[in-house]
DNA sequence: GCAAGGTC
């Protein structure tokens, strides 16, 4: 039997398809799908199914000096053990082993791993090496019509990679963690992409810190040809000759402001016309994606998980790729025929086939792995098979495939300049003219500024003189998807890691809010790493760890080299750090702690910290316990984080509540805990008062909603509804059956009696019962989820805590697992 | 409980 092995299940389940001529069968075995035809079976394994780790005598932090793990063994252990044991049952069967992973370097790298895991079984097997850039049926049967062996210098390159990354990342992850006595799930973590990554962060934080803003001014001014007028700014000649707007010197501003104020008219001293090409984008890698996806208020790992999901369905390809280019087998207008037809992606289709050749764009970026991101041919149903989100994205990589199959657009330039005195004028007109391919792509700003057409010499009419005051504006703080692109420059991280490195940052407690601006524990860590580990902050460790990788790869340096030299450098690196343990875990204990501070107390002066309580709740308590005890209290719901806004009378920070969609802003939690508290006193607890004297008054929460309750809360936990708007009015009259006042609500125009709130609590239990779902009483449950809830049997508060929220997000469209978890934690 | 790289 012959046994080939790919990188994924995807793959070998085509590879099977296009080397059976379709007839293969599929089984599964230890949870991994065979496909076997003819003496062959095809198995796909889920990329890397072992991975570097050291011995387990090292595994507790404690226990071993960071510096230790620089000279300490490597391990491979299986981190697939299902697919490893799969492959040894299949190995044994074999009387030949074909290995068909990625044409890359990581591709090569498995392929070596999977080679390991056959050679355990088998000593004899011959094993054999296919390369092929894309599946498709031409490709893959040359392929496999000339086989060659693996290449084992480029396997041991990415070897390489992963024992450099394991041990620096260990040893200075450690070393922080311990020095600043972060263990457990706050570690302070440390590596070759994502410290680069976060200086980048803190460096333009820096920048925007000492940012000390400086004031220009503007001038505008309307001028009109007949009845047409358009808007022009006043511009100068700077030293270096080039056209300047911003005037630097409030006198000459003035000045320029007084002459053109002073007249009615300007004349056209020059006017410029220009056609300008406005090509069609390239084809999407995943950088590119992502920045697109991103500018419709995506975030990069939420696109990315959407882009996943369309490519396992099988609507696009595979969304992990830096090719820019498109492969000889696609076919575009065969591509485009797929789309003919359809409702809302089909007009655009139709009109590019009347083209009389397509020819596509293409980018700088040939890679031989995987082809850029494009619609397979395959369409969703909008809402059956898809999400709204889902088919947004979906829609964004059929229309660029679109662009890229487009005409160019064409946009005609108009620059009149016009003169009053010796200030001139400038206006800059565009138009689109041939709109080509943002017929089809409409995701780029097509805005035009109309200028009409006049000619030198002729007088405009000058009115409305502006003169704008402005400052400077510090540099803007990198968004997700500018990240992306920068460390694609940059060359760290993969087009499959860069998102997730990303989100690693905001798991560690870095950085904070989109675009993510870093924490002080950020700062500290990158300062600390400037000092002592400079390597580990600059791009420097990777531009040489590829040149590392191509020495090992191109048979002019081994493996056992580049991880000594590695490993010698660290050392010194360790040598210098021994003697500042104390220092650098004195800097990261206080930057954690301003992380966590809102403001002074006060009671006593120290700071107030964001702490968690042993039951995992949030409160805002004071540094100075136990000697101080005072204390606020936090929302229940969501994660909080520390904005940069301060309250004016306590000086707090405001605090917002992170909770997916159910986020909101909790202002500053002094000025809550003052508003909240309890209102009137309406009467006696029917629950408690014969025996404690319990009373009944209203209260409002921290989350801002209110309710009637029991003064002895929390000893009697008696309570009834309130609605959640308008004023509450508590009247003279009074209840017969409960001897509570009335209450009248004011919200809108019309105030509403509320009655007796003992009352208005059984009619609205009474109501309940009768016709509607108690799952509407959940902020963020509406009619709608409602019924889709129900379709998934989900009927009523005690399902929905009772349910898997993992179970529910798959059955019910639009609903993600973490709101359903916000919504078990509020029943 | 460390990294970064595959993949889901």
């Amino acid at each position: 039997m012959e046994l080939i092995i790919t990188e994924k299940d995807n793959a070998a389940r085509r590879i099977a398809d296009i080397l059976s001529g379709g007839t293969y069968d599929s089984s599964r075995e230890n949870g991994v799908n065979v496909y076997a035809w003819g003496g062959k079976r095809c198995v796909g394994l889920s990329g890397h199914v072992v991975g570097v780790d050291f011995p387990a005598e090292y595994a507790d932090w404690r226990d071993v000096e960071p510096v230790e793990l620089i000279d300490a063994a490597v391990e491979k252990t299986a981190t697939k053990e299902n697919i490893v044991a799969t492959l040894r049952i299949l190995s044994r069967k074999a009387n030949r082993v074909t290995i068909a992973t990625d044409y890359d370097r990581e591709g090569e790298l498995i392929g070596k791993e999977a080679y390991d895991i056959v050679r355990e079984v088998d000593e004899e097997v011959p094993i054999r090496r296919v390369r092929f850039s894309s599946i498709t049926e031409n490709e893959v049967q040359n392929a496999f019509d000339e086989p060659d062996d693996l290449d084992f210098d480029l396997a041991a390159a990415g070897e390489a990679r992963q024992i450099i990354d394991l041990v620096w990342g260990a040893a200075l992850t450690r070393f922080l963690s311990l020095s600043a006595g972060q263990l457990g799930n706050d570690f302070i973590s440390v590596g070759r992409v994502q410290s680069p990554t976060l200086k980048l962060i803190v460096d333009r934080e820096r920048e925007i810190e000492a940012f000390d803003p400086e004031q220009y001014w503007e001038l505008f001014a309307e001028l009109a040809k007949a009845d047409e007028s358009f808007e022009a700014q006043y511009f100068y000649r700077d030293d270096e000759d080039n056209e300047a707007e911003r005037v630097w010197e409030e006198a000459v501003a003035e000045e320029v402001y007084e002459t053109l104020s002073s007249h009615d008219a300007a004349t056209v001293v020059d006017v410029t016309g220009r056609t300008r090409t406005d090509t069609p984008p390239t084809p999407f890698n995943t950088t590119q994606f992502i920045r697109a996806a991103s500018a419709l208020g995506y975030s990069a790992q939420r696109a990315m998980s959407i882009a996943e999901d369309l490519y396992t369905a099988g609507y696009i390809t595979y969304p992990r790729t830096d090719n820019t280019v498109y492969p000889d087998d696609l076919e575009p207008d065969e591509l485009l025929d797929e789309f003919v037809g359809h409702p809302t992606l089909g007009e655009s289709a139709e009109s590019l086939l009347e083209a009389d050749e397509i020819v596509p764009t293409e980018g700088d970026e040939e890679t031989t792995d995987h082809p850029p991101i494009h619609p397979t041919g395959e369409i969703p149903a909008r809402g059956g098979d898809v999400s709204d989100d889902e088919w947004e994205i979906y829609e964004l990589v059929v229309r660029r495939f679109y662009a890229t199959v487009a005409d160019a657009a064409v946009w005609e330039h108009l620059k009149v300049v016009a003169e009053v005195d010796d200030c001139r004028l400038k206006a800059n007109g565009k138009r689109l003219v041939e709109p080509g391919y943002h017929d089809v792509y409409p995701y780029f700003s097509t805005a035009e500024n109309y200028v009409p057409a006049v000619e030198e010499g002729e007088e405009l009419g000058l009115s409305d003189v502006e003169l704008e005051e402005k400052e400077t504006q510090p540099p803007r703080r990198y968004g997700q998807s500018r990240l992306i692109e920068t460390m694609e420059k940059m060359g760290i991280g993969t087009k499959a890691t860069r998102h997730d490195i990303l989100e690693k940052l905001y798991d560690r407690g870095y950085v904070e809010s989109d675009p993510p601006r870093p924490t002080k524990l950020a700062m500290a860590v990158v300062e600390a790493a400037e000092n002592y580990a400079d390597r580990v902050v600059s791009e420097e460790m990777t531009a040489q760890l590829e040149a590392d990788m191509d020495a090992i790869a191109g048979g002019e340096a081994t493996l056992e080299n580049v991880t000594d030299e590695s490993r010698e450098m660290l050392e010194a690196i360790f040598e210098n750090l021994g003697d500042s343990r104390e220092e650098i875990g004195d800097h990261l204990r206080k930057s954690l702690k301003d992380d966590k501070r809102l403001g002074p107390c006060p009671d006593c002066g120290e700071d107030l910290l964001v702490r968690r309580s042993r039951h995992g709740s949030y409160f805002v308590g004071c540094d100075g316990y136990p000697d101080c005890e005072f204390t606020l209290p936090l929302p229940s719901t969501g994660k909080p984080l520390i904005m940069e806004r301060e309250c004016a009378d306590h000086g707090l920070n405001e605090v917002k509540m992170l909770a997916g969609r159910q986020t909101f802003v909790h202002g500053c939690p002094l000025c809550k805990a003052e508003d909240a508290g309890e209102g009137p006193i309406l009467g006696a607890c029917p629950d408690c008062n014969s025996e404690e004297g319990g009373e009944l008054a209203i209260k409002t929460l921290q989350s801002g909603s209110r309710l009637v309750g029991c003064t002895r809360y929390p000893d009697c936990e008696y309570s009834l509804p309130l609605p959640r708007r308008g004023e509450i009015e508590v009247t003279e009259m009074r209840c017969d059956e409960h001897d509570l006042p009335e209450l009248v609500v004011h919200s809108g125009d019309e105030p509403w009696e509320l009655g007796c709130p003992i009352c208005n609590y059984r009619e609205f239990q009474a109501r309940d019962s009768e016709s509607g779902s108690d799952l509407e009483s959940i902020d963020g449950i509406g009619a709608k989820t409602v019924e889709k809830l129900a379709d998934a049997g989900i009927e009523s508060l005690e399902d929905l805590t009772e349910a898997d929220p993992d179970a529910i997000a798959e059955d019910v469209d639009g609903v993600s697992a973490d709101r359903v978890r916000t919504w078990q934690a509020e029943a």
